[in-house]
DNA sequence: TTATATGCATAATTTTGTTATGTATATAAA
DNA sequence: TTTATATACATAACAAAATTATGCATATAA
């Protein structure tokens, strides 16, 4: 499924902002609430998801429980306390990122 | 110097859209509007503009001419006519992209 | 029994950026 | 005067972060 070429270097951020809000998740059930919330727009593929997953359980930011339901294992994410001081940051800096960015693409024509 | 990490995927946006507004830049004087516009929250290294000129001009939404000012060549670029449909296109894609991501990064706890 | 949905994961590849380097001129500062 | 900074282009080496493809496994609907 193609994404657009915009969602670059922000799934992180995405990820760390909806534990903050959900408390835990595991990985298939945030590729659903991207997709529902985006409605569509953003299809977040496992080739991404998972190995970002990992990254942030790594860098310490979050933690992990699996857990079998109907047979099938799944693997629950929540924020650590320093995920939850990260996510304040990248928030942030991602607000800051948006503004110039709308910035820049409503930028008027320049009178000379 | 260090850009934020939140940059991908929208340069090419950003220089077309700048050179909707301005009719015709050269390659430095976009570093310095972008610096300016986002007021040096995004600057925009030689490395990622320059290869980004050569393809868009390569897939044809740019041309080019050189004008030597103050014995320094400049390399003005303008959007072609194929260019000028595409900025529209773009620009469409990020406003989308920029309200999915806002309305991911601003989402309200699920009540259960 | 076949397709779709759920659920995880990784490897190969591509895209797209950063960092470093190179060339060259003009001007301000030391 | 020579050094740093600004202007102006460009490319190569490298890294980050995605896409695409593949694999395994179970449940359910067609």
């Amino acid at each position: 499924m193609s994404t657009n070429q915009l969602l670059k270097g922000t799934l992180q951020t995405i990820i760390l902002k909806l534990l903050e809000d959900n408390h835990e998740m595991y990985g298939y059930e945030i590729t659903q609430k991207v997709k529902d919330v985006s409605e569509g727009g953003i299809i977040l593929t496992e080739g991404a998801l998972y190995p970002t997953l990992h990254k942030l359980e790594a860098d310490g930011l979050l933690e992990t429980y699996t857990q079998v339901v109907d047979n099938r294992v799944r693997k629950y994410y929540k924020l650590t306390e320093q995920g939850g001081k990260e996510v304040t940051n990248k928030l942030k800096e991602a607000g800051e990122f948006i503004n110039q960015l709308q910035a820049l693409l409503n930028l008027k024509p320049i009178i000379k």
